[in-house]
DNA sequence: GCAAATATGATAGTATTACTATTATATTTG
DNA sequence: CAAATATAATAGTAATACTATCATATTTGC
């Protein structure tokens, strides 16, 4: 199935960047070296700079594949969404019981990144951390309206689509699976984050994980009750 | 009662500010006009040399208050706070009955305020409206655990406190208070945002508050039957 | 009422950021 | 092998995010 998994192209809105950086060497060290640096010293302190020193290579070279570092941002988190996407897809395809299909997408959801597929030239386990601190801030913008037009956030907002209807399927009466659904993937980014930095104000820990919290809120909500 | 909250110092984390900008009528237009400011060109393209030319004072003189615009905003995050936690605690105080004050509690917490005050120098509805863009990037730095060391986010996290206690009141086996009061101040935030710029994936909008969808998560989850 | 202290305003200066433009040098391809 | 394309290097600009200095205004303490 990683196989599978690897040889499927993530595709990414192509209007994101001016050159597919999926097309050349230097395209993916873009990628690569971006996503390294960026969860070292964060998005707020990431320049095209810096990246083009850690890649050997210019700045200039830089912006021939983005525009600025907020659309390489937008990139990484449409490439993190995708990648989410595919695995929901294949790991709760086969199931046919409505229940246990939503367990399992939960599950894809707010599960902790733990291994890089070592198949591609992205690390997993460090773009889960990019996403976890900086994804919020690719839609926190004056521009979101025209970005949303330009499709920059159709894979998140797709992904949001499936949970909702896995969640129709099973209770076509409840009135806002829309809002659960992304309510569920933005508290397992949160929960994460709070379990890092702010434990007080979570029960998140190492034995109960962002999951467990979630697939009980979900399954309460929903009143569905676990054998 | 508007009274009696306008007459209450809101208070926030000394050691935000360099000078307290309640202390001068400098510090004050200083807040008012950040607020304005923020709110229409956002917190990314704000700087002090725009908030300058706008309040008809220096660049330099807006600096003695605070050291930068993240500081500045992590104050007005912490005045929203520490003003939503007063109407918290004065609008449930005398609420006896555990499920009617948790109630009113996600009602205060959830809420779109409406109207200013007029009572101060704040303008609440604005504050409101940049807490919604703006919140997240308070916490989502390289340096937030520092800066929790200093204290910048007790507000937020005594909030979240007040919320996990009510819920604890009401049920007190259910395992996850902590996490399920997070996520509904998040949450809150987030579906406010969705209503605005991603209604596809959430089910608020005129007649469906963020509100109503919260109220009816936490009821369910907690096995409450309203009437 | 005045000197001293404090707050504010104006100006200048620096390093960094976020680009754009140009030209030179590789590398690929037809 | 010439032409096209990609990359690298350099330079330059406007804006940002400050720091420092000095002048002027305002407050306050005696």
């Amino acid at each position: 199935m990683d196989k599978l998994l690897s040889s499927f192209k993530i595709s990414v809105e192509t209007s994101i960047y001016n050159k597919d950086p999926e097309s050349s060497e230097l395209g993916k060290r873009i990628i690569t070296q971006s996503i390294e640096l960026m969860d070292h010293i964060g998005f707020d302190a990431f320049t095209f700079k810096k990246l083009g020193a850690k890649i050997g290579s210019n700045e200039s070279s830089v912006y021939r594949y983005f525009d600025n570092k907020h659309k390489l941002l937008i990139y990484l988190a449409s490439w993190y969404w995708a990648w989410l996407e595919y695995q929901l897809v294949i790991e709760t395809h086969s199931i046919s019981n409505g229940i246990e299909k939503l367990e399992k997408a939960l599950k894809v959801i707010t599960r902790a990144v733990k291994e890089d597929s070592n198949y591609t030239h992205i690390n997993e386990v460090l773009l889960n951390r990019i996403v976890i601190n900086e994804n919020s801030k690719s839609f926190l913008t004056k521009e979101v309206d025209i970005e949303n037009q330009e499709g920059y956030f159709k894979v998140y907002k797709r992904v949001a689509g499936r949970i909702k209807e896995m969640v129709q399927n099973i209770r076509p009466e409840y009135p806002y699976p829309a809002s659960m659904a992304s309510t569920i993937m933005e508290a397992a980014l949160h929960q994460h984050f709070l379990k890092d930095h702010f434990p007080s104000i979570t029960d998140c820990k190492s034995d109960v994980s962002p999951t467990k919290f979630l697939t009980d809120l979900v399954f309460r909500s929903l009143n569905i009750t676990k054998e």
